[in-house]
RNA sequence: GGGCCUGUAGCUCAGGUGGCUAGAGCGCGCCCCUGAUAAGGGCGAGGUCGACUGUUCAAGUCAGUCCAGGCCCA
């Protein structure tokens, strides 16, 4: 008489509270506020108290709206990084900072004053940048933490904090003292109607009017010429301008060294110098008419050529510039260093006065009566005139072009020189240290050396002082009397304890007399001072915040990480300021991320509307698919985002979800310390699993000490998916439903999916980071486990792989092989018909040599990997094995055929054997063993 | 225009020092399962390796030119 018992009852089906369904974006606010509330971001570093130290040096970002995808990024990865170095057993703290000074804070805080900028004082003016600025930090850090950063959040570094401002301006000091600080001349943007400097930023291109004029300037000698006095004439190099008013600082002509030239001669015998290339437009545009022409000269035979000035006793040099274009002119560039950007830095160059003879309304100071006392757009046609009749003009138009306009009134800007401080590069050889500094940096990528270098090789002298209001003062005081610097160290340390105090405001409320020690003297014995009114470029600020953040043994940084905008910001000013200061670099790597584009590959813009928003991503996505995203792709490269991407991110993390899910849903009741099975008792499919996940924990490490995080997630989901999810948990389910609770070869796969599970989490978890957590609270607890997988260390080998454990791995691959032909094998069966399920199937292989002893001696496994009721093994004596074989494959000839017998009711297998049992009519023979060993454990009635 | 970088299947990635029919996962198509179930499994179709020209017995891999795109300058 059959039993009547529910066999369904006896199998152990999965069961767990682990939700399949992430909702990420309600969820993992519940976790933030948790962490919030233990403290996570001290408990870790309370945690690490005594370990070494990794320090990772924050770049800051500017405070004046939301983050964008590219912060998000740039705080993501830098997350990963310090979350996988703590993993790795480091101490590593993160110290978040925000650069707070600056114009664009200046300029929204000016719109909303609505022009009435000139009505506060400059304190009150910096008191609501300060305030702008909070307002937007806040908002920052609300916006970074829900991506699941952690850090010093309640106590960031702000370049506005008076203690930090004080560094800023004890660093200046240093610069000063050792000589690298100097004064001198620089064209700036300057609006004549408002008497003030504009930044690149205020100035607003629109359609202005100018006089076009084609002029020539006596060729005094030109040495490498070979023609000495070509044409029976006189000998003229032919310019273009259309600021007139320039023409008295007009100091050079520059020829572009590759560009080809010609001497061409007009009817009269007089000879010119003209691009060839412009030589048609310039017969268009001027009365010349060219009858002979030379043969070809390059511009480079002009340098140091002389040309007389057209109206003054000046003799001007040839130089070469690499900006002298065909597009306009003819290929030769009058050059006022005072009065252009590229002027100047060709003047720089050869040496040449920056010269600039205006007050600050751009009246003319000094020169010909014909314009002195003039403005420069009065002067224009006066100077014209002034050319004719020293026979120098030879055409005349007008010309409307776009040309910089002053964005608050509207009137054309010129540029004109001013005063500026800068930084030497030469002074002790700054500019030599700092390239033997790059190095000994190692850079992520590798390529970010050479770029560095060559920034850093080429750069002018850095300009340091800005005519603004919101930030720190140069600390420079200057002679009442004599108009001297002071150069009282000592004194001027004083301001830094008023910054210290009272932030660099001090320097705004406060007098020279209040701000320097009492019987503060000048040398030349004067006691008044006045104080320096330029503030300091921000990128002297923000470069100098590893000296700010970073304390004692923090400095220099192990890391910096940003965008590749950054070799010519951050990392370039932080690197000089370091030099300057203490002769060295402030970091040790650098890694670099890519910028953030669209689905077609464009810069992310908010103005086209292709801006995302990380709130609205976590919003919508969850801050982990965002983190996903980072990680799915090279961070070093450039990024693409897109819907279509998260959507198949989505499907990804469903799948990582799921996974770990069925883990922990077969580790129901499952007790490690109770339960778990001893090394070498570990079944042998078991022990090879624990040795390939120790493969890939090897790997993980090694790929995060590179900081390849999209080769971590790579590796780590292919083996969830296709090593786990698809083979080993696939074939684990018979064991895992079918055997008796307590049966050791049950509890052999627990240990193994609990290991695994246990390592995966830990090396996913600087990627997944909440997701990692909500695993680690649902996983099985061993002793002296982490409360947080945070506060966890990465997984070792080690742990996962005895030494004394038997080494089958090579049987395992071959295995493998085999299961691969076999799948193809029951897939043709599928599809003829002949089964459905592959417990349907039983394969017949056949096979010689190594394989045949090998299926031999595995049979007992192979319907468990093939997951069909039976496998046969012949001797095979056909040559398809053989030459298999002898390619290295393990390799048999298989046929798929009907399984014998019966199917099981309980298992699903097919057997001769069900039917044998009288008490158990529908089951088979591994079933029988089953139940009798339930039955006997209900007896002693340990369920 | 210059410096630096990127370009392998629809998507995201692998492919030391050049060497068999270029790999993976996802997606897609077809099929199976219904004891991971708004899950799970299998098979399959997709690439002239940005283009061209060289070097070589042999090039995704080396060299040159060009094209497309990015960062920073001008």
């Amino acid at each position: 008489m059959a039993k009547s018992i529910d066999l369904k009852s006896t199998i152990n089906l999965p069961r767990t509270s682990f939700p399949m369904k992430a909702q990420l974006p309600q969820r993992e606010p519940q976790q933030l506020a948790e962490w919030e509330e233990q403290g996570i971001y001290r408990r870790i570093l309370e945690s690490r108290k005594n370990a070494p130290i990794f320090s990772f040096h924050d770049g800051p970002p500017y405070p004046t709206g939301d983050i964008h995808l590219g912060t998000g990024l740039n705080k993501i990865c830098k997350d990963m990084v310090v979350k996988s170095k703590t993993m790795a057993g480091f101490r590593a703290p993160y110290i978040p900072g925000w650069d707070c000074h600056g114009l664009p804070i200046e300029t929204k805080v000016e719109k909303d004053l609505g022009g009435k900028k000139h009505s506060v004082s400059a304190a009150e003016f910096r008191r609501m940048c300060r305030a702008f600025a909070t307002k937007y930090v806040d908002q920052n850090r609300r916006d970074f933490k829900r991506l699941g950063i952690f850090g010093q959040w309640d106590h960031p570094y702000l370049t506005m904090d008076p203690e930090h401002e004080a560094v800023i301006a004890e660093a200046f000091l240093t610069f000063l003292e050792k000589g690298y600080a100097y004064k001198g001349l620089k064209p700036v943007y300057w609006c004549l109607h408002d008497r003030t400097a504009l930044a690149e930023a205020e100035v607003e291109y629109e359609n202005h009017t100018s006089p076009s004029i084609w002029i020539r300037y006596k060729v005094e000698e030109a040495p490498n010429l070979k023609v000495k006095r070509p044409g029976g004439g006189e000998f003229y190099a032919l310019v273009w301008t259309t600021t007139p008013w320039t023409l008295p600082a007009s100091m050079a002509l520059a020829f572009h060294p590759d560009l080809e030239y010609v001497l061409a001669e007009v009817e009269n015998g007089d000879v010119y110098i003209v691009a060839k290339g412009r030589v048609n437009a310039v017969q268009e545009e001027t009365s010349l008419k060219f009858v002979k022409f030379s043969e070809l000269v390059r511009g480079k035979v002009f340098e140091g050529a002389k040309f007389k000035h057209p109206f003054l006793e000046r003799i001007e040099p040839g130089v070469l510039a690499e900006y002298v274009t065909l597009e306009q002119g003819t290929g030769i560039v009058h050059t006022a260093p005072g009065h252009g950007a590229e002027d100047f830095y060709t003047g720089q160059k050869y040496g040449i006065e920056t010269y600039a003879p205006l007050d600050d309304e751009g009246r003319f100071v000094e020169g010909l009566l014909e314009y002195k006392g003039k403005t420069v757009f009065e002067a224009n046609p006066f100077i014209t005139q002034l050319l004719e009749e020293r026979g120098a003009l030879v055409g005349e138009a007008k010309l409307t072009h776009s040309y910089p306009h002053c964005w608050r009134c509207h009137n054309p800007v010129i540029f004109r020189a001013t005063e500026q401080w800068f930084i030497d590069l030469q002074h002790d050889q700054l500019r030599e240290r700092t390239l033997a500094e790059i190095e000994k940096v190692k850079w992520f990528p590798a390529w970010g050396e050479e770029r560095m270098r060559k920034m850093v090789a080429e750069r002018p002298d850095w300009c340091i002082s800005r005519q603004r209001f919101w930030g720190v003062p140069l600390v420079v005081f200057y002679c009442e009397k004599c108009g001297e610097l002071l150069r009282d160290f000592r004194a001027l340390r004083n301001v830094v304890k008023w910054f210290e105090k009272e932030g660099a405001d001090a320097w705004f409320t406060h007098s020279a007399a209040e701000l320097l020690p009492a019987g503060t003297k000048c040398k030349c014995g004067a006691s008044e001072f006045r104080k320096e009114k330029d503030i300091l470029d921000v990128w002297f600020e923000s470069g100098s915040t590893n000296l700010a953040v970073l304390k004692g043994e923090f400095w220099p940084a192990d890391a910096y990480l940003e965008g590749p905008d950054q070799y010519r910001g951050w990392f370039q000013s932080s690197l000089l300021v370091a030099m300057g200061v203490r002769g060295r670099a402030p970091y040790k790597q650098i890694i670099t991320h890519g910028w953030t584009l669209d689905a077609e590959g464009r810069p992310m813009s908010k103005s086209k509307g292709t801006g995302e928003l990380p709130a609205e991503i976590c919003e919508k996505w969850g801050a982990d698919l965002l983190r996903l995203w980072v990680t799915s792709q090279d961070y070093q490269t450039d990024m693409r985002f897109s819907e279509a991407m998260m959507s198949q991110l989505a499907e990804s993390y469903r799948k990582i979800r799921n996974t770990f899910r069925f883990v922990l849903g077969n580790l129901n009741g499952f007790d490690p310390a109770r339960d778990a099975v001893a090394e070498n008792e570990l079944l042998e499919m078991d022990a090879w699993m624990l040795h390939r996940t120790a493969e890939l924990i090897e790997k993980c490490r090694a790929w995060y000490d590179e900081y390849a995080f999209h080769r971590v997630f790579h590796a780590l989901y292919d083996f969830l998916v296709v090593d786990l999810s698809a083979f080993y948990f696939d074939v684990l389910k018979d064991r895992l439903y079918t055997f008796a609770r307590h049966n050791k070869a049950r509890r052999s796969a627990q240990t193994a999916m609990y290991r695994i599970a246990s390592a995966l989490v830990r090396l996913i978890a600087p990627i997944l980071v909440f997701t990692a957590e909500e695993v680690w609270k649902s996983l099985p607890r061993a002793a002296g486990d982490a409360p947080s997988v945070h506060m966890a260390l990465f997984p070792t080998r080690e742990e996962l792989v005895h030494s004394a454990s038997p080494n089958k791995n090579e049987n395992w691959e071959s295995l493998l092989q085999v299961r691969e032909q076999a799948l193809k094998k029951l897939e043709e069966a599928r599809n003829s018909k002949l089964i459905n399920s592959a417990l349907e199937a039983r394969v017949e292989m056949r096979a010689s040599g190594k394989t045949l002893d090998l299926l031999k001696s595995y049979a007992a496994w192979l319907p468990q990997i093939l997951i069909v009721s039976q496998v046969s093994v012949a001797s095979a004596n056909g040559a398809h094995a053989s030459s298999a074989a002898a390619a290295g494959a393990a390799a048999a000839e298989m046929e798929v055929r009907h399984a014998d017998g019966k199917k099981c009711e309980r298992c699903w297998n097919y057997s001769v054997h069900v039917g044998e049992s009288a008490d158990y009519p529908t089951l088979c023979e591994r079933c029988l063993v089953a139940i009798a060993e339930i039955e006997s454990s209900a007896n002693r009635g340990s369920a």
